[in-house]
DNA sequence: TAGGTTTGCTTCGAACTCGAAGCAAGGTGA
DNA sequence: TCACCTTGCTTCGAGTTCGAAGCAAACCTA
């Protein structure tokens, strides 16, 4: 056990952990209700609700893949489910004959509304039991710049793509 | 767009969204520079850096499993692999013929040493150049109440294991 | 407007993950 | 001590994930 060549700030690094971990157990408490409650993934539900969220319900393919930071192909292979149980539509984009835009169905809408409660009810028993509503802000504005920063400074490949205007 | 029938509390919402998201571009940002730096995955770093940090660089499979938030079924698997490169050793416990006691290797530690340097500037790169010393100290006192209370009360199945005394 | 490059998505193969089932050792109670 | 339940790990099969390669449309640039 002794230290290695490099000392590390004990303080910086026990917030790493702590957030390695918090978003571990989140995510896979989270699995276990989407599961139960939808047949859903987590992937797949994080799909279906940022389509929801979009204006008129669609996306391009790209741009939802860098919206839940995923592959471009584990993508495909999701829409494929998803559109084979029709809870997403997909279509060639109108401006662009490359692009597809993939689209969410009255069918996933109401399946992300009926999961939704169950999602809730984890997340507060899970995160929000243990956190005031100012925490809840004080996290916020903590996570907020450096999700930011994120997106911006790529690691090394897998960039984000250009905004679309 | 219009609102389900249930309102969501957006400060909340924002601060789930908020740490899902980092959480997601901080691992996807560490895993490749494992890979560059060390060829190797977030968890197989994961699985040795734990081990460096027991007593005797030894645990149990279960209690590991545990501890990185991961499948029994999955850490056989990635122990065979480390087992075969030489990173860690597998024994039958000594004081229960059923369990398996992993501990990592003299090589395996100078990995995890070879590769720190380089995981420690991903960190900080992307995750503490938004965050002060005293931001770090706050996240980690939000954080650390919620992972305590995750570990105490499992979601559904899937439950930690009992403390080893 | 032809050639080459870039971009957007899918296909493909290899690796990984999980839960269920299997198997062996450890309890436990009559 | 013998059945029986529990515990700890592994094996197995099915599903998922990724990057590389493939392919077609779009975008240069001369």
């Amino acid at each position: 056990m002794t230290e290695p060549t490099h000392a590390v700030d004990p303080v910086r690094l026990r917030a790493y952990f702590a957030l390695i971990e918090v978003s571990g157990l989140l995510r896979h408490a989270i699995e276990q209700q989407l599961q139960a409650d939808g047949d859903l993934t987590f992937v797949r539900f994080q799909i279906l609700r940022r389509l929801q969220l979009s204006p008129a319900g669609r996306q391009r393919m790209t741009d939802l893949a860098d919206a839940i930071v995923f592959s471009r192909s584990g993508l495909t292979y999701q829409a494929g489910l998803l559109e084979k149980v029709g809870l997403v539509v997909r279509n060639p984009s109108p401006d662009d004959e490359r692009g597809v835009t993939i689209a969410i169905t009255d069918a996933g809408r109401a399946l992300v509304d009926a999961v939704m409660p169950g999602h809730e009810a984890v997340v507060d028993r899970l995160l929000f039991s243990q956190l005031s509503q100012d925490d809840a802000r004080t996290l916020t504005a903590l996570l907020t710049p450096v999700r930011d920063h994120m997106r911006e400074a790529p690691p090394r490949s897998a960039r984000p793509r250009r905004a679309r205007s």
